[in-house]
DNA sequence: TATGAATGAGTGTTCATTCAT
DNA sequence: TATGAATGAACACTCATTCAT
């Protein structure tokens, strides 16, 4: 992935891996952390428990990050990374021309194929409101979505309040966030059904509003 | 408050306190592990905090309770008491003939004012922390509304096929849980409005199927 | 010692004890921290040695005092509260007509007892300047001490502008400070011929200003 | 500066640079070391922070110096050597013929240059810590300067007993090294004067014993 | 030779839990 | 029964030192 050349440093390292061990390590860090921050939740995860898996010494993992929090940033900022790559694929501008069920496949779809491919991610994200710094990682997550709604939503109903379309935006990001857990709590039949479901709510709900078909 | 008669130790006490004054301790107790617990969350918060704030020494905290995770159990099972009470009242069988948008706002009224009323509740079950007991805390809650809701689904659609009606029990569950905290960001007439809209979502979803007006 | 009833705590503690045991306890913390810092200093002083040598565990430590610093703190407070008691004995206000050889016996007699009980006091408070928190308690000690001498010359020498009578307090501080660990270096014979020298320094300087004789 | 040629390195290093460009780099990494050493203290002063100031990595650092006291040996060691060749101009045999005042001058002279151009110096040497280390270096200079006192003070009084003589020698340098940071606690004006007690206390002192006068 | 990554023992500190009083 | 002192494993983090490149 070309956007993780310069990696994680960049959100608050200690020192930014001059070679290409270092960049290996990091990597493996950061893999590492993934599991136990997903395991444990960010309090209960333990640098030391990271630092094991990733196969380094505890002084390793602090060669290259200041402490536990810079870690979970770095975390935090790579999933963006990957979100925001695959959204900017899937979910771009002209996607918003797109019949209104479509639009819906686009918005759920990469975020199905992210939890898929990242298990930790979810859990890590949407797990959890208590502790700030997982909080604030979400908000930034949920930004990233929202706005890309909201843009596509400006193009369907430009007539429509800000607020209003700003609101919508939220709906539905709250609503598949809600709901997908229940989406992955089967088979791949249960998975498939619970997704309609959720396709089948936002459309009786958005379709009034933003239209059913292609734009023009 | 009634329902609190043979209280929480029920859950995972030591001891259960014969005298008056040690069921006062241990709803003190029970208080300041709330606060303390919805403060800081389940892995942050100390013992001796709650002690401290029960007005209690930590040896008499552990007179009742035998560990930290009991004292935890208590207050959920305090929290279901309570949830469970007001749902007796409001969302009873007969609760299933009224029009569908009543019924929903029976669905959502009680949780609201609970959310009010208490508000740890919020954070601490569905702020989990991917913590395995706090999920099962919020397992037990969920069990309980969605519960309700195939009941009254039941009585509402005879004709429909078990495992479908189980599902729309949990997707209300789940749109409410996933859109509550969006209801309660702003001011009381943001407030109204995002309840009105997860109304109008759920309407538009779930009339269809389960008819909008009331049960002859 | 009286002074020391309520003790150590009121500087810094967390606790303050309130069993016998405890204060038993904080007492022992003191005498081993007193070793240990002399031993090693304020910073390769550990916490886990200081414990060790007071035969309690490293919690029990943290149970009275919240870190490294208040301890170091208390030691302080301690050594400053004996040898104000001390000072206060010896160099009261009425020592100050005396004759000067025996002002000078009183200035320096508490500080020659005080260094052969207390074998840390010496090297921890006059040994050091680098350390930020090993300077300031010095400084309190220092003013201590310049501020009895201060008042005694303003007695014998009433007309001296005070910016200069403080001066002599300090130089007089100093050197005393200064020449003391010489006076330590051999056996009882050389120390009291180093004392007598100091004495014979310090009247050679101050007579001339102070005069000798007692005062009127 | 001349007495450099051969480094550094005759104390404890690991090996002899051949290279110009080695010997530069041990030259900054002293500097950077007298720095952080100064600022710090030797307990906390780290080696990398040093390799840092330094411009080098710390492997580098390790190329040149064993371990942390190797560099701080050297860089006591380097004072050594300019002291020495500050008292070589100022206070060698001839000196102690001239009047007492003057000898006097030319001991506090250049302790006060070298003070004014050494910032690290005195707080590194004087302001011990308790450590061995510390300790060592400045016994080695409190040698290099009681040494040379006694040598004059041979010259002036040469009936008196030796040991006699070494204690002069030894309180003369123990009273200016109490009383130099008194010197340094003000402007200018304040320093002169400081200093012009000092001296005043040593010539009422030192004046009887070895008269005041030039020698003949 | 220079670089900087790797190591891990050691430090201060916390906190659940036990136990003496 | 209530109190609070005692315990020690565990944690985040540091830093001197070694070693691969």
């Amino acid at each position: 992935m070309e956007e993780e050349r310069s990696p994680a440093m960049a959100v608050g390292g200690r020192r930014v891996p001059s070679q290409e061990r270092g960049r290996r390590r990091v990597a493996l860090i950061l893999d590492a952390a993934e599991e136990v921050f997903a395991e444990s939740g960010y309090e209960a995860a333990t640098n030391t428990e990271i630092a094991g898996r990733a196969g380094a010494s505890i002084g390793s993992v602090y060669q290259f990050f200041p402490n536990k929090e810079a870690i979970f940033d770095a975390v935090a900022d790579r999933y963006l990374r990957r979100l925001r790559a695959l959204y900017d694929e899937e979910l771009s501008v002209e996607a918003a021309g797109l019949p209104l069920p479509e639009v819906l496949d686009r918005v759920m779809g990469p975020l199905a194929e992210f939890k898929a491919e990242n298990p930790a991610f979810w859990t890590l994200f949407y797990g959890s409101e208590s502790s700030e710094k997982l909080a604030s990682a979400a908000e930034d997550l949920r930004s990233e979505v929202v706005g890309r709604l909201e843009t596509i939503f400006a193009k369907r109903a430009p007539g429509l309040d800000e607020e209003q379309r700003r609101l919508y935006a939220e709906i539905v990001n709250d609503v598949v966030r809600g709901l997908f857990p229940l989406a992955l709590s089967g088979d791949a039949a249960r998975k498939a059904r619970v997704v309609a479901e959720i396709k089948a709510l936002l459309l009786a709900y958005l379709g009034p509003v933003f239209g059913t078909g292609a734009l023009p």
